[in-house]
DNA sequence: CTGCATCCCAAACGATACTG
DNA sequence: CAGTATCGTTTGGGATGCAG
């Protein structure tokens, strides 16, 4: 009998990944997931499939070489399917995979934390910034 | 009578913010809780609060810098609260601010798909680099 | 239209040394 | 202990030009 309690096995069992390891890939991955664009893309893919500069236009201020690089990163790691359509001119359509999907609500509650809690953190800025 | 749906009207009174737009403050705020450490700072002090060195300890292979900067960030924003007790030798504590506390359910469950979902993405990851 | 390749600058970051 | 300051390197990311 060991002092090892119950919850703990269980808590050993649920994740061999752990992101506070520098080593660990699931750090890496949460570096990823976390990056600028990606929680942008991932909702604009959420409510629907999107070609390229459908893309382009809805992510306000992204370059073509961040968004380019953005949906490749998403697309290695399985969250975004692109598929390409040799017609003139050519036509790239992008869809979330189901991995994608199960990660969309995650986002999307993120990104609408920041839209909707904005008044407060700005009125928490200005009191850091004039008193503190 | 308009052509504006309803559906349409409680949007935009819903969402004065919006993240897609580049000018927009609250895209500021989405790239600051997107940041690398951010996630990870504010689980971690969800799970009680902890002092200078203890963050240090537990967030493998953050820098002084970073860790200090993503503090101070936070603070800002009113995220997090910081408690300098002034004993030798000195004393910081960090804990969560009920903003912050709103959030933490929000990047707990992006830290919990990273570590759970590491699997599916590795194994993406290896499709994607052998046959593409 | 949808990219890829290149150049280049600015910002981010890590390591180190130092301080209250 | 909890930082700040500085420096040198790396990375992010915009601009431009070219190609299928």
């Amino acid at each position: 009998m060991t002092t090892q309690t119950v919850a703990q096995q269980r808590s050993d069992a649920r994740s061999e990944y752990n992101a506070y390891l520098a080593m660990c890939p699931s750090r890496n991955l949460l570096d990823r997931i976390s990056d600028k664009w990606v929680a942008l893309v991932l909702v604009a893919l959420g409510q629907s499939d999107k070609r390229y500069s459908e893309l382009s236009r809805q992510l306000v201020g992204v370059s073509q070489k961040m968004l380019t690089q953005t949906l490749r990163l998403l697309e290695r790691d399985g969250l975004i399917r692109r598929e390409l359509t040799l017609s003139v001119p050519v036509r790239a359509d992008y869809s979330l995979t189901p991995l994608g999907r199960s990660l969309l609500p995650l986002l999307a509650s993120v990104k609408e934390w920041a839209e909707s809690h904005m008044d407060e953190v700005l009125a928490a800025r200005t009191v850091y910034d004039s008193g503190a």
